[in-house]
DNA sequence: AAATTCTGAACGAGCGCTCGGTCACAAGTC
DNA sequence: GACTTGTGACCGAGCGCTCGTTCAGAATTT
């Protein structure tokens, strides 16, 4: 902690936090410049977030963000409750960095899959196998924005809920892709846009369902029925 | 209040309680006589249970769970806190009560409709509109159960999630009665059941992207569009 | 009068958040 | 280089308050 301390304000700060191992958060590029702030150091102020949101994201999965005190987090984040509150407004301020990470994550995920997609009539599979994955490595995240959105004040819900377009908007460029290229048979505009939300939503499916679904299928199972039911119709 | 307390008492509360509006609740038979009572009278319990639940649902879905006081919940269900406790042994078990109920209901409008239901290749299709209607009226309901099942102690959480396989297991027969009949093509059981499951879980779909969704259809528009898309594989 | 149900003041653990103050270092002064 | 002053990050005891829950006694029913 001593130690912690006096790196943080050499020249150090950066490789560190670079060199950092890390989890679900990236971009926070919006998040952490929304969220107003004591601090004046930036890198400071981005690498602090980084801490919050690592401690705050397993305590959520875990406890669910009311049973989380602020404590708590301040604790796993190994910052002391003072200087959380530097970095941060509000508890909730914490809920949004949270969830604008986690999105993040996902979005990042899918995009990758997109730029790599082969062309042709196959690259709709690979992407929703690719986000199947994505959905099954973030099981607890999904669900914690599932559970938690509510709780955000509705400025930071509606961030949350336009991410969530987004990525479903990822979907439909797949889809129209493939069908001025031919590939897919002609569909309106609203059914092309509802069949992009149910492949977001089946994806999610298996995050809250899981309990349940694990016991019958692998996540491959599920990924190869789920994409044969989603290709039926074209 | 003071008329009500009176009531309550003598013989006329049975005819009472049948001729009260009523919403969401329904077959507390289950979760009634789970939850342990100070109170001998097991009819005044129902009729408590029911004040209970009524005003609690509409507290959390106004305010989250969290945010809801017991105090509050007392006040709408007019009893007073101190009764309030002789009829429940803790705030969760009010959530229990209130996620039962829901469940209750849903249930009840999917049943019916598969009572009712004509033979052949369009009952399917009429299940499935019915339970989607249902998902639109108790837009609010569905969400809630997703938002604060995890709020609950394990053992009630488990009960909660039994209640959703019940329901879901509600399309399982609908398809397998379909497919005996030869009015579906065969299907292995796992992919059969992974169809009930999104069916059940696209009527959710409408509950929580309606706020995205209803701005470009009509709950018939999603039942049309999404009936075309499930039965495209059949 | 015994039994049952109702009541609300009282309790106290626990919460989010604040604020006066400390500390390490940088900048300025001689 | 020694000394003074300024600055920004860090700290945690403590404030004010809320909330779930209890319990001794009042009210009502039988």
């Amino acid at each position: 902690m001593k130690y912690e301390r006096a790196l943080s304000h050499n020249r150090f700060i950066v490789n560190l936090y670079i060199e950092q191992p890390f989890g679900v958060y990236m971009k926070q590029h919006h998040a952490t410049k929304e969220i107003p702030t004591q601090i004046k150091n930036l890198e400071l102020v981005k690498q602090r977030h980084r801490q919050i949101i690592d401690a705050a994201v397993q305590l959520f999965i875990q406890q669910g963000f009311h049973k989380t005190t602020t404590r708590q987090i301040a604790r796993s984040a190994n910052i002391s409750i003072g200087s959380l509150y530097e970095y941060v407004a509000s508890k909730e301020d914490i809920l949004y960095l949270v969830c604008d990470a986690i999105h993040a994550e996902v979005e990042r995920g899918v995009s990758e899959a997109l730029s790599r997609a082969s062309d042709g009539r196959h690259s709709l599979a690979e992407v929703i196998r690719e986000y199947f994955l994505v959905c099954h490595r973030m099981s607890d995240h999904i669900l914690l924005i599932y559970q938690e959105t509510q709780s955000l004040p509705p400025q930071w819900r509606k961030k949350v809920l336009e991410n969530e377009v987004r990525i479903t908007g990822i979907f439909m460029e797949v889809l129209e892709r493939l069908i001025s290229s031919g590939d897919l048979p002609r569909l309106s505009e609203r059914s092309m846009e509802l069949i992009a939300h149910n492949i977001s939503v089946l994806g999610h499916m298996w995050t809250f369902r899981r309990w349940f679904l694990a016991r019958h299928y692998s996540i491959e199972d599920y990924i190869k029925l789920q994409t044969e039911f989603i290709l039926g119709i074209s």
